[in-house]
DNA sequence: TGACACGATCGAAACGTTTAGATTAGCGTT
DNA sequence: AACGCTAATCTAAACGTTTCGATCGTGTCA
């Protein structure tokens, strides 16, 4: 900027002003600058601007996995929606780790990001003093988090998987296991209530037995899959609560030499672009994920705009349970269906 | 920092010394330095560092389209590579187009990224003036570029379509369906020439309505099924250029009430974590993608070492034919296969 | 005892912007 | 002719670091 303002004989403040337009430069000297900045090549240095200005004009986005579609497409629509209000987005993963996680987002704050999105972080305290120290609005995604109270967006997830439950029920299956992700961070937590409370309303027992855990991954889905697959008494259908793990599910089922839905259902939380295309196609807990990253972006654009002083705003969105062929109703030889079926 | 060192009664270069290590300072002073920083909760400001220092630790990363799993796989690859390195990943979607791919790359630039990983540019001349422009290492990725002369990951596609095209004419098909996405960067261009190759190679005519072209998304996957589909002598086999577009193909398939591998064949390229669990089990090419993630991380970083004037190096990593169930051999009826297969 | 090297610490300039406030010139009013 | 007003422009300080060179004891050696 310096170089450009020698070249057209004018001050820094001069060449400052017009690039921003924040003072009237007569046409004369606009003229000379403008020419100057053309022949230099001048590009006006950001991380100054940022320095002085207080304000990075990027902000930080904290994903567990990105190769789980769902947090695939949520980063999609968010990314688009800041690219379009001239924001970028600094894309951290955390591999659902908690210490990971807490040095992605110190990572982001030394680099000083205006903002903050963060979907299912762990520990509610280390989050709540690091939203505190720094003083960046944040947004929660896919979480609610004890103590912290921010902007929220997340999915009513009790009453989602409560209906796919209850689904299942309706088909007729009695023994239904369940493949969870690690309890502590809230989805899983309310995902898991939500098939307590269907068992319960149906007047079903709640057997541990058939409760799995695992760590969001393919290979956990696989381990628990065999679990209960080789349970004496064997669940009629299992639901996963996440997409990638249901992935192991349908390979255990396989690599065990039973198939899907003739042997045992399947059902899963999470829709993913080839779910109904491919067989079987699976009946899925499908997530808003459009609506989700664009609340999620409005939210935190809302609070960059200026906006600070608003009490924290919580979104509840609902999930839609996208019946497919991955369950079958109980009773009836499977013979006669599949035949009909495949005429 | 000011304020560190005010309270701790020494000068800002001492403790900048401390934190950086840069000289040695009296255990006193360091204890003092130390506990004010605790107290004060002090963090160095990333931002007047990259000021002063000339570098960010921050990488940007441009790819097509997040949700397609090829670059899905790919930018994870990536953001655990440089994570590991202590650099931030800046991630940019560039949506196929040309003018969206130009602004972000000046938006990393102008946020003084160390380095760029570029996937699948469209234009050489642009990109070569950016690169020159700004002097910052780039690494190509899934492209090469005339007349920029640059650290580049590419794979054989010419090699991988022919392999996956001779396959198909191994198992007896003749009239194959190949639907390519736009032509102006080159793995499309090299896709379709290892087309052309394979059939010329087996003495077959390579017949113009049986190639379409689409924008990488489902839709024209779709609509250039549909329109394959509807030849008067339709094609038995289709070949789909990406992956997305292959959703549109098994969905049209689906929509005029034909089956695959049954009436038709399916094979495309780039793999997916479903491809082998669902059916029809599709057969495909599958990248290396955690290695050319990795070689692609690997080449940048060792420009950002110092490594500046090393001649540009270009990879090109071999495909894999991924062969599954979704290609049946033409000839004998159908029937008979399709029971032995289930039995 | 003086010269000298060395280790620890500090002062101040620099990185490239923004911006408040000072300066200047031009012009109409009285 | 003196005055004030406005518009255009400039000067210089600030943002929070890093780093070069200067300073100041202190111990070592001749």
């Amino acid at each position: 900027m310096l170089h450009v303002a020698q070249v057209a004989r004018v001050s820094v403040a001069t060449v400052s002003a017009l690039i921003n337009g924040t003072a009237t430069v007569s046409p004369e000297l606009s003229q000379r600058i403008e020419q100057a900045i053309r022949d230099i090549g001048y590009k006006r240095n950001a991380i100054a601007r940022s320095l002085k200005m207080g304000t990075t004009r990027t902000i930080g986005l904290t994903v567990p996995h990105i190769t789980n579609p769902f947090f695939t497409d949520v980063v999609s629509v968010i990314q688009q929606a800041f690219d379009r209000a001239g924001y970028a987005v600094m894309l951290c993963c955390t591999d659902e780790d908690l210490n990971t996680q807490d040095d992605q987002i110190r990572l982001l704050l030394d680099r000083m990001v205006d903002g903050l999105i963060v979907a299912r972080v762990g520990d509610g305290a280390i989050l709540k003093r690091i939203v505190d120290d720094a003083n960046v609005p944040v947004v929660l995604l896919d979480r609610v988090c004890e103590g912290v109270d921010t902007d929220t967006v997340v999915l009513d997830n009790q009453r989602a998987v409560f209906d796919a439950i209850t689904y299942l029920i309706d088909l007729g299956h009695r023994r239904i296991g369940y493949i969870s992700g690690s309890f502590d961070i809230s989805p899983m937590h309310d995902r898991m209530t939500g098939y307590r409370e269907a068992l319960q309303a149906a007047g079903l027992p709640v057997e541990n037995e058939l409760i799995r855990f695992g760590n969001f991954h393919e290979v956990d889905g696989y381990n628990a899959t065999m679990q209960l697959l080789s349970l004496h008494d064997r669940p009629s259908a299992i639901f996963s609560a996440n997409n990638p793990m249901v992935i192991g599910t349908m390979k255990a089922i396989r690599d065990i030499g039973l198939s899907c839905p003739e042997d045992i259902s399947v059902a899963c939380f999470d829709d993913f672009p080839w779910s109904d295309v491919f067989q079987p196609q699976l009946t899925t807990v499908a997530q808003p994920v459009q609506a989700i990253g664009e609340q999620a972006a409005n939210l935190l654009l809302d609070r960059l705009a200026g906006n600070r002083d608003a009490p924290p705003r919580k979104l509840a969105l609902k999930g839609r349970l996208m019946i497919r062929n991955s369950c079958r109703p109980l009773g009836p030889p499977l013979g006669a269906i599949a035949q009909s079926v495949s005429a």
